[in-house]
RNA sequence: GCCCCGGUGGUGGAAUUGGUAGACACGCAGGACUUAAAAUCCUGUGUCUUCGCGGACGUACGGGUUCAAGUCCCGUCUGGGGUACCA
């Protein structure tokens, strides 16, 4: 029988759906594994190649660790709600209920396909309304919370009112919006109704606030900042604008020191946590106040520099600061209202334009010195930002490059205080100096000081002096929640008497109504204004009209597939309680700080309110690669219908045009197929290189417009989903992005092969037809030899799996096939357990030949192989002999023999004496069961 | 600019704690089987040099530490990713 992979991968993953071989257990003996991939987002296109690669992986070490004895979790799901089924819906009127649902269908085919282990009864998607009441509910728990930094967690908004009642807000210590006022309970009694809402709301973690919104009128929604790239929608690339617009977010801010502090605790990769920690931006300083002259009011910044407060030259406000207006005196009102004008108007997208045009103006106005009482100017300046610290700063030209840039352009004076390799104020030395090392100097009591014993003693003068304190600042901003558009989460809220309230939660789900069209109304009102006028909370108060952002699912998707069926709450504490932690999380990079952050800021709220007992959701986390495409060209000349072969082009004027890549192999042009490609085609004139056409090719992103997607169905079609699997983890490093080429698969598609003929062979060893041969496996005791490459195997394989290896796996399997085949083993005590091995990673084929063994079981929970260091003991040691560090010859000796021994054989061999030549070396360096170095 | 990760044959890549650089695979060349092809199998394949044995060089580049460096340290070049007026 051949190795008909079709038949096989056919059978088996209908045994594996028929008998719900991996569905997991809640509980039980075994200890559990929770292995994890980040849901797709099922768009249209299906699946490529590269979306495989990350769940091959995971379903390896699934697989793996059901061998090794553990209860495994390895769900999937999709993330159902988003744009671009929206963007669909626009264009044709198709539900995008009906979209998605057909992409579902398709990616549910191809997955199912590749043969992944997902315990399909826990899929969940987002966009079901029995999910997203769930989603809602969690949204609901978050706004009826407020975050106590004097116990440094979330609790529900009933205390804070109970607070309030007894005391006012004086004592009250939280995250919240700045400048609330402070009053008493005899106070908070007497306001009305709206005005403790809008108290309450400046506390609540999920709350509605004015924000500067990047406000894209095209797509006429709000975008996230991880949406726009250079200045423009990244779906789209239409422009983007800030807006003030009422919003609901999140007061992610609240969480971002414990953010900042789990990360410790992960086992996720150094760039990963070093990209969360620069999104988080902790920067540790002091508030310092300056007194304007002729007022008695101040100006407060915030600065990380407070050891260079002696050179200050001059302050800088955001062209928004509240005291511009107050500042400017009579002869500059003109100049300086014209640039807050022409500031604000300026989108995001010109300021990220022209980042290095200086723009400011004076304001006439100066502030005194808080040390030295001198007089400093007092400008505006649109490179300082009203969202961060104070929205203003100390220009220390002499030590910060921005304020460097900004007073070399106006002509302000640069002191130098911090002595360090450059001295800023000489002629020719060009920027600032901005290390924080160095020595004070011009600056009174700091002279002579370290810089870091500077900033201490700079802080505790201006604490002392009453000027300012110590403060931390985050650049974390918190998170807009809404979104203008229709297919999201309906955001569980209406309002009565302009008051938002929370639906109560036996309302829930609050269901995503129909609507006539999906755009925004013709005021400019988001889709969801377009339902019908019934729909109403108890037919008369208004819903909410945003919907929730992609984020809002995939926050706490997790949890849901410990419990996907729950209908009484979103988990269960006792499933929570025994799944706990992802263990193994797999995904793309792109979400470093978008999802990653979202998914830790839910968990540990969630943890807070007592409904979880983890602090993280993920402990171990990889980031695969990604697959790029590798695109094929022809060229043709310019104005004919012409193409030139890759290696003629330089002989003609040609335009390099893709062509799909499905008609290409190894770079050799199917020219029949080209010309049935498209119609302009038909007739073209090839000019060929020795017979044939050669394509240009080169790596870019898999994309459907540049015809170089491959889709793991071809593959699969060719050459089966075990050899998908194989090849996809052969190609590199899991975590290595790199180009897809076919060009090595035909090497594991013959490894595979090759194991099969180690089961089906008549052993006549050399040049053999496919003939129809027997299975022939036999009892026999195995050889020491053999013995030992399959134990080498089992050793290599483990580490490989353990440390997430799985391209060195694969030649391990190789080595190991290559070896038995030259033993010509076909022994059951040596191929049975390199069935199990080997069954992670080509699991068809290892059922397959399982089955032929005897079994009535699926291998997959068969006991992973254990391993004998016996076996792998050597009698003799094969020791390199070397000169100097470079090697000269091997010497085999007996394995027993001590470092002595070892010594005076490599001296009295023949070849070392010829080497010497009869001299002495001045040192034999042997390093036992190693290698032998000679110093001459 | 700043932060992170890389740079090894014609190609993808291996070398886990410093210890025989190039495993495994592709490609290429030659050969066997075949009327032929496919499939399969065998041999060779870092570069230079030598008829050959062999020798020299070799992990982006320049230094250093070490008996020994792809691996550790310093500097430079270069590719990729993240981030961007965050005071």
């Amino acid at each position: 029988m051949e190795y008909n992979f079709k038949e096989i991968e056919n059978n088996w993953q209908a045994y594996w759906a028929k008998n719900k071989t991996f569905a997991a257990k809640d509980g039980g003996d075994k200890p559990k594994y929770y292995v994890l991939d980040m849901f797709p987002y099922p768009s249209g296109a299906g699946l490529h190649v590269g979306h495989p690669l990350g769940y091959i992986a995971s379903d390896i070490v699934a697989r793996y660790k059901r061998h090794k004895g553990f209860n495994v979790l390895h769900p999937m799901g999709y993330d159902s709600f988003g744009l671009p089924a929206e963007q669909y819906a626009i264009q044709t009127g198709q539900h995008p209920k009906i979209t998605t649902e057909n992409n579902i269908a398709v990616y549910r085919r191809q997955l199912d396909k590749i043969g992944f282990s997902f315990d399909w009864d826990r899929e969940v998607r987002t966009s079901d309304p029995a999910y997203y009441k769930w989603t809602q509910w969690i949204f609901i728990q978050i706004f009826n919370s407020w975050y106590n930094k004097a116990t440094d967690k979330a609790e529900p908004i009933s205390s804070l009112i109970s607070e309030f009642e007894l005391n006012g807000n004086k004592k009250v210590n939280a995250c919240c919006d700045e400048d609330e006022k402070s009053f008493s309970a005899a106070e908070w009694q007497a306001f009305s109704e709206k005005e403790q809402s809008d108290i309450l709301m400046a506390y609540r973690i999920a709350y509605l606030g004015e924000a500067f919104v990047n406000w894209c009128p095209a797509l006429g929604t709000v975008l996230a900042n991880d949406e726009i790239k250079d200045g423009v929608s990244e779906r789209g690339g239409h422009p983007v604008e800030r807006k003030l617009m009422k919003q609901w977010s999140m007061r992610i801010s609240a969480y971002a020191q414990r953010l900042l502090d789990g990360l410790d605790t992960l086992d996720w990769t150094d760039s990963l946590k070093e990209a969360q920690r620069n999104w988080i931006g902790k920067s540790e300083g002091t508030s310092l106040k300056f007194t304007i002259q002729g007022s008695n009011k101040t100006i407060e910044v915030f600065t990380t520099r407070p050891d260079t407060v002696f050179g200050v030259s001059f302050v800088t406000l955001a062209p928004e600061h509240d005291l511009v207006g107050s500042l400017t005196t009579l002869e500059n009102k003109a100049a300086v209202e014209a640039y807050v004008t022409q500031a604000k108007n300026r989108s995001e997208r010109e300021r990220q334009a022209d980042i290095n045009k200086i723009t400011g103006v004076f304001t006439g106005s100066y502030v005194e010195h808080p040390f030295t009482g001198k007089l400093i100017p007092i400008w505006i300046g649109d490179y300082v930002l009203a969202g961060y610290g104070t929205g203003a700063v100390m220009a220390v030209p002499a030590h910060d490059s921005r304020d460097y840039s900004f007073a070399k352009h106006f002509g302000l004076p640069i002191l130098e205080v911090v002595k360090g390799t450059t001295d800023v104020t000489q002629s020719g030395v060009e920027g600032s100096y901005d290390a924080k090392e160095g020595i004070l100097i011009n600056s009174d009591f700091l002279n002579g000081l370290q810089v870091k014993d500077a900033m201490k003693l700079a802080i505790q003068e201006i604490e002392i002096k009453q000027l300012g304190k110590g403060k931390v600042n985050f650049r974390l901003r918190d998170a807009v929640f809404g979104r203008q558009r229709y297919w999201g989460e309906p955001i569980p809220v209406y309002y009565k008497n302009d008051i938002p309230y929370a639906l109560p939660e036996n309302e829930l789900p609050l269901v995503l109504p129909e609507v006539d069209k999906y755009l925004p109304t013709e005021d400019g009102e988001p889709p969801l204004a377009r339902a019908a006028s019934s729909w109403k909370y108890k037919g008369e108060f208004d819903y909410e009209h945003s919907t929730m952002p992609g984020w809002a699912g995939s926050s706490w998707y997790f949890l849901r597939y410990m419990d996907p069926k729950n209908s009484e709450g979103f988990v269960s504490k006792q499933l929570a309680g025994y799944w706990k932690q992802v263990d193994l999380y797999i995904g793309g990079s792109e979400h470093a700080t978008g999802h990653l952050l979202y998914v830790r800021f839910w968990t540990k709220f969630l943890k807070d309110l007592g409904y979880i007992d983890i602090e993280e959701p993920a402990k171990k986390l990889i980031n695969q690669g990604m697959i790029q495409g590798r695109s094929n060209f022809v060229y043709r000349v310019n104005g004919e219908n012409k193409l030139v072969s890759a290696g003629l082009k330089n002989n003609y004027e040609v335009s390099a045009l893709h062509v799909d890549v499905s008609f290409v192999n190894n770079d050799v042009l199917d020219i029949e197929a080209f010309k049935k490609w498209r119609d302009d085609f038909k007739n073209a004139e090839f000019i060929l290189e020795d017979g044939k056409y050669i394509c240009g090719a080169e790596v870019e992103k898999m994309s459907k417009s540049k015809y170089n997607v491959v889709t793991p169905d071809d593959i699969g079609e060719k050459f089966g989903s075990d050899t998908l699997r194989l090849y996809e983890m052969f190609l590199g490093p899991l975590e290595q992005s790199k180009p897809w080429n076919t060009n090595g698969i035909t090497g594991v598609h013959g490894f595979l092969k090759k194991l099969w003929r180690l089961f089906y062979s008549s052993l006549q060893g050399g040049a053999q037809g496919a003939g129809d041969v027997a299975f022939n496996v036999s009892n026999d005791e195995p050889t020491k030899g053999e013995l030992k490459a399959l134990h080498k195997t089992i050793k290599k394989i483990t580490e490989d799996i353990e440390r997430f290896s799985f391209n060195t796996s694969i030649s391990n399997f190789m080595i190991c096939v290559n070896e038995l085949t030259e033993a010509k083993c076909n022994k059951k005590a040596i191929l049975e357990p390199l069935l199990i091995c080997l069954s992670p990673y080509a699991p068809h084929i290892a059922e397959e030949l399982w089955k032929q063994l005897g079994h009535t079981e699926s291998i997959s929970t068969a006991p992973f192989p254990d391993f004998n260091e016996a076996y792998l003991v050597d009698d003799s040691i094969n020791y390199p002999v070397s000169v100097n560090g470079k090697l000269k010859f091997t010497l085999e000796l007996p394995a027993t023999l001590t470092v002595q021994e070892v010594e005076a054989e490599v001296m009295n061999n023949e070849q070392t004496q010829k080497l010497l030549e009869g001299k002495q070396p001045k040192k034999v360096i042997v390093v036992h069961k190693k290698i032998v170095n000679m110093v001459v």
